[in-house]
Parts: C-alpha cells; sequence; structure tokens
DNA sequence: TCCGATTTGTTCGTATGTATG
DNA sequence: GCATACATACGAACAAATCGG
C-alpha cells in the first residue's frame, strides 16, 4: 500500500482526523498538491477522488475541494449502539499488561460491551495508526497507555480531536505532558521510594538503581529512588543510576551490572532497585552466574508483583501493582464518561482520576547486611 | 450528464438491471468498451470506477471486472469497510495466549484490520454470549479457541449459524468434535510422547503425568504418554497419571505429587511429564520445598517453551510451542477466507488446516539416571 | 457586468508493473 | 512462459465553474 496515489490520500485523511482540516475548509488545491507531493495531477486526482467517494471531502467546480462534515452521519451511526470500546497498549504480550487487559475486558464483557485491541509496540507511528482508524470509525470509548509516556508526543494533535468529538478516553500507567484526561497510574514516585527505603533501612548504602528511561513510570521511580536517598542523607553515587532505553532492555542492565560487579569489593553495590520484576529476574540470571547469593551476598528488589516475582527459587521483593484491578477500574470509569456523553450530562464529576498507592511486599531477595 | 464516461457508465448499468449481466459475471474487458465506445482507456476506467464505487461491479486484477451481486443489502449497508475480526480465547492473560494474541494483532494491524477481543474464563456460557454478539454485529471474520474442548460442545448450532452467513471462522489449539473448519494445532499427542520418550531415553522408568482434562491439548498429550510407554514396552502405573481439571490447576497436580514423593523410594517417580511449564514451574516449587534437586534427583519436563522456562534456576526442559507464529498464521489465514468470501469465489484450497510439528528443546531439568 | 486567474471536470495519449489463467 | 486484464503513473489539452477586482 505505498502507491504514490496513497500516501497522498493517506496524507490528506490523516489532516483531516487529526483537525488540521476542519469541515468545510477548502483543502489544498489539486496543483498545490501536485507540487507537495511531486506526482502528476492524475494521481492527486485519483486520491481525491477516492475520499470523496468515502465522504470525507465534497468538490465544487471552480471553487476547490472541501473537508465534509461527518458528524452528522456518525451522530445517526452513534445512536444504534456499536458498544465497542478500544484500548490502545504498547505491548500486548509482555508482562502485566495481559492482566490490564484482562480486567478491562472482564468488566466491560459483562455489560455488554466488547473491547478492541490494538498494541503499539511503542512506537508513536503506530499509535497514530490506530488513533486515526478509532477516529474513522466507530467506537464509544478508548483506553490509551501512552507510548513512550517520557518524551514528548507527537499525536497530540489527535488526542485534541477526541475531545472535540466527544470521545470519550482515558489513558492508564502513565499520562501525557500537555493532555489532562482522567488517568489512573500508580504513584511511581512513592514505589520507587519504598523499594530504595526498604534497602536503606535494611543497612544498605551502596544501592545501584536500574530504570527505563522511555516511560514516565521510568523516570518517576528513578525520582523516588533519588527522594530516598535525600531523605536518609545518604550519598548519591551517579554510577549507580542506569537508565536504558526499551530497545535496550535486554542488554545493557546486564552490562552495565556486570560492570558494577566488577569494582573493588568496597564500591560494589550490596543492593539492587529494578525498574520492574521482569529486570529484576534478568539481573537475578547475571548474579547467578557470577555465584552470588541473593540475598546473601546482594539484595535486589522488584516492582509490580507480578508472577515472575514467585516463579524463582528466590522469590522477589517487589512493589504492589493494581494490575487487573487497573483494568477493571478503566472499564468501569469509561463506561461512566460514555454514558455521560450519550447522554449529553454535564459531567457529574463522579469520575475522578485515581493514583494507586503502591505497597511494598517484603519476600527472600533482600536482607539486612 | 452527456460526458462519454457517463455514457459508457449508463450502458453497464443497464446491462446489469435488464439482466445481461448476472451476478459474478464477467464483463467486457477495459478495451473491449475502449473499442465499443470509441473511448480512451481512461474514459472507461472512469465509468468502471464510479460503479464499482456504487457497488455495482468489482474488479480482479488479471482476471476481469465482474457483476457485483447486488442481493445482499447487509453488505451494503455497512458503507465502510469495518475490517474487524474477532477473536475468544479462554484466557487472556494466562502464559502463552497473550503472545498468539499478539501474533494475530500484529499481522492484522498491519493490513488495517483490528481486533476484537473476547474471553470466556473456559466457560461455555460465555462463549455462547460471544458467538451472538458476533453474529448480531458485524465482523468479518473470527479466531476462535474452543473452550473445554475435550468435552462435548453446547454452542455448535452457533459455529453452524456462522457458516450460513458466510462468515469465516477458524479455530486455533484444538477443534471441538463435529465440526470441520479449518484449524492450526499442534501435534500434541507427538508433544506428550516426545515429553516421556525423552525422559524413557535418559533412563528413567517411572515417570508420572500430569494432565489438565478439560482440553483436547491435555488429553491428547497423555495419550503421546501411553504411546511412548507402549513403544519401549515400559508398564504403565496408573497412579502415575494425574488429571485434573483446570479449577483444579493450583491444588490438586501439587497434592498429588507430594502424594507420589511420600511413597517409598522404589515406587517413587524420577521423572514428571508436565502439561505445561507453568504446571512444570509449580510442581518445581514443591520440589524445592522437599528438597529435592533437579535434575540430580528428579528430572522434569515442561511443555509450550514459555518464558517461565528459562526464568527459574533450573532451565526447563519442555516443548517448542509455536506461540505468536500460530497467531499470525490465523491472521492469514482469516483474511485470506475473509478475502474470498467477499470476492464469492470458489475457494482455491489455497488455505488448509496446519498441524504445528512439536519439537523437544533440552535444558538443564533433566539428566540420565 | 465583464475579465482574468484559479480550480475542478473531461478526455486523450503513453508507459510500465503485476496478477491471472 | 505467454497473452490478457487490471493497477499505477506520467504528460497534455481544453472545458466549465468560481471568485475577486
Amino acid at each position: 500500500m505505498e502507491t504514490k496515489y496513497n500516501i497522498v490520500k493517506q496524507a490528506i485523511r490523516s489532516k483531516i482526523l487529526d483537525g488540521t482540516f476542519q469541515p468545510h475548509q477548502k483543502i489544498n488545491s489539486e496543483s498545490e498538491l501536485m507540487k507537495q507531493f511531486s506526482v502528476s495531477r492524475h494521481t492527486v486526482r485519483l486520491a481525491i477522488g477516492e475520499l470523496v467517494n468515502q465522504g470525507w471531502l465534497y468538490r465544487e467546480q471552480g471553487a476547490g475541494t472541501f473537508c465534509a462534515d461527518r458528524s452528522k452521519e456518525e451522530s445517526l451511526s452513534t445512536i444504534e449502539e456499536q458498544k465497542n470500546i478500544a484500548i490502545i497498549t504498547t505491548y500486548i504480550s509482555d508482562y502485566i499488561f495481559p492482566s490490564i487487559i484482562r480486567g478491562v475486558e472482564s468488566y466491560l464483557s459483562e455489560r455488554g460491551y466488547h473491547v478492541s485491541l490494538f498494541s503499539t509496540n511503542n512506537d508513536h507511528e503506530n499509535e497514530r495508526r490506530f488513533l486515526e482508524k478509532i477516529l474513522a470509525q466507530h467506537f464509544d470509548g478508548v483506553i490509551i497507555e501512552p507510548t513512550k509516556s517520557a518524551i514528548s508526543n507527537p499525536n497530540i494533535n489527535y488526542f485534541l480531536n477526541l475531545e472535540r468529538k466527544h470521545l470519550p478516553y482515558i489513558m492508564i500507567n502513565a499520562c501525557y505532558d500537555g493532555l489532562e484526561p482522567l488517568s489512573l497510574v500508580v504513584d511511581d514516585e512513592k514505589g520507587g521510594f519504598l523499594q530504595t527505603e526498604h534497602l536503606i533501612e535494611l543497612g544498605h548504602k551502596n544501592i545501584a538503581g536500574f530504570f527505563n528511561s522511555d516511560d514516565s513510570q521510568g523516570i518517576k521511580r528513578m525520582e523516588g529512588y533519588l527522594k530516598a536517598h535525600r531523605k536518609h542523607q545518604l550519598p548519591i553515587n551517579p554510577n549507580n543510576i542506569i537508565k536504558y532505553k526499551t530497545e535496550e532492555k535486554t542488554i545493557k542492565p546486564t552490562e552495565e551490572l556486570e560492570n558494577l560487579l566488577s569494582l573493588p569489593s568496597k564500591n560494589r553495590p550490596t543492593g539492587l532497585v529494578c525498574y520492574n520484576d521482569e529486570l529484576a529476574i534478568a539481573l537475578l540470571n547475571v548474579l547467578r552466574k557470577k555465584n552470588l547469593q541473593v540475598p546473601d551476598d546482594i539484595s535486589i528488589v522488584g516492582f509490580d508483583n507480578s508472577f515472575l516475582a514467585e516463579v524463582s527459587e528466590v522469590k522477589l521483593t517487589t512493589i504492589q501493582h493494581p494490575k487487573s484491578e487497573i483494568g477493571v477500574k478503566a472499564g468501569e470509569i469509561i463506561l461512566e464518561l460514555v454514558k455521560q456523553s450519550k447522554r449529553y450530562k454535564p459531567n457529574k464529576a463522579m469520575v475522578e482520576s485515581i493514583v494507586f498507592e503502591p505497597e511494598l511486599i517484603v519476600r527472600n531477595s533482600t536482607k539486612a547486611r
């Protein structure tokens, strides 16, 4: 689908969906589009022709081509309830997302709704594609887990367009800057704080922290790590803070840990604060290879209290994550918002963002020294 | 309305309306129409293009242009294509299903389709509810993982109804008796056979097998277990075969293992064949508590080669499961079926059921004795 | 009201790519 | 492998409608 006319077509469609072209607004003329895309007039006309046929545009000879107003048809089709909620996550199969999705699905399916699933694989381009699809088709609401929430988001226009179309959406796990939607998040800073303080209270003074720097969860957990150090007036060694991107997660943290372990023993960390349980398990593997005992030689704290925490011979000390509960709550809230938007009720402020309080789960991977 | 392309268009339309062109009949080719009306190819294409957009004709590259079957007003009333595939699984978050779902989603979303997710939690009543919803709304195809595939299915009528409505569906992992849909399954009997034979070839003579009896996978893996015993003329001790229902999975197998371990040492099994990796990990926990070493004291074989196999201190010997590959294949096949059903083509037998061949992955949880 | 620049509508020609049978 | 048929893309020309001055 990488034909020239399709490229032109999708580009125009995107500008409609992200709100650049408002209903009845004149779009670029054929000759302008020819220059912009370096294609022949025929190709431009083919692209526009299909969009006209699909009801996105209308043409007026001598005047120009205009963005159609789809709101009327849409309101017709939203009357017959679709009962369809979209959920966009970064990863489907990794780790805790299946639990969140299950929570959403179980709540919604009991109420006659169904869930359409979109996975961005942490790629903004995919996120954009899915938002376009959701805007173009009929969904009653959207639950979004932001992609790369730590960096600025190029798709903000689409979210604003969701608001313009009164399509309710909520965010889970994190939230983009510049948007103020309802959101369901864990207090990640406090989580990171609890992880670190636990080790400090056990007498550890040299604590390494491993944090994903792509999403805001990682950044906040790191801030909690720093806060705990400051509160207990423990000096922070910058070398003890390892930040990694998602793509590097299988290599960089383990390498960096090996570096830390090769230091002279007085400089070597005695405790590891991990971005999540998955990473904790990966680091545990490194420690095994080096014949280091957990928790006797080194303590390690995970995050999420996933099944991984109880799978190994060393049961992980970790932080509770709401997982499927967050999914159920997300289902509840989105349905309430859908109800409000259907009834055109001035919102009763019944629904509010929720911040889940993290909680330390102590198992066998940490020990006083 | 006396433009050339309009003349051509009306002429073709007339031939459809007066029955000269019957549904699915090939109409004159573009070059023939050029001669007939003495117009350029572009003009012919313009005329045909509009008729295609209005649903009078459909084109097939290389084959020709055909008269559409307008009797089905249903397909027309859903103006824009929904491109919506439903997937019904037993569990969303358990284990390997996320990988399968991810495979389906990644394949379909790249092709502009989206996936609606339904989870039965292994309950036929839910399965029925979802099938009703799918029949009532508009979906282009359905991927189903059967619920409790080992016992007879009360929802068979719904599947027959899917066929009546020409709604393509395929089954993954297992297949209901009495239906002959396309299906994607692992050769579970061979898998169970490989698990067991591996232990036999390592010199084990007393091998316990733990099988889920709800789904046909469990039954078939058990049959493979029996077959391996027979092939190697090893007597089968019925007490060594533990069958459990899904609801019992957290309790019964571990209890039964404890019973087996409390037997006098000569009757105690030295190898464990597990329904899947998840169970293997659960049994591994029991063995740890009893201070038994794997693989020195006892060998254990999993199934699925999931992430669980590599998470523990003992890396599991297990059987390869296609996981996300099965999802991708399911996506491929369902789209092919959708295409065929849309085009009303007699199926080209391009698509066939696939049986994935299992493969033994040897790691550290098994050892010769 | 008319003019001219702009914009879309119709039609032709040509060439190459790709799927089908 | 080959002819056929549709798909994509370039170029050119003139017609018809619109709009600002």
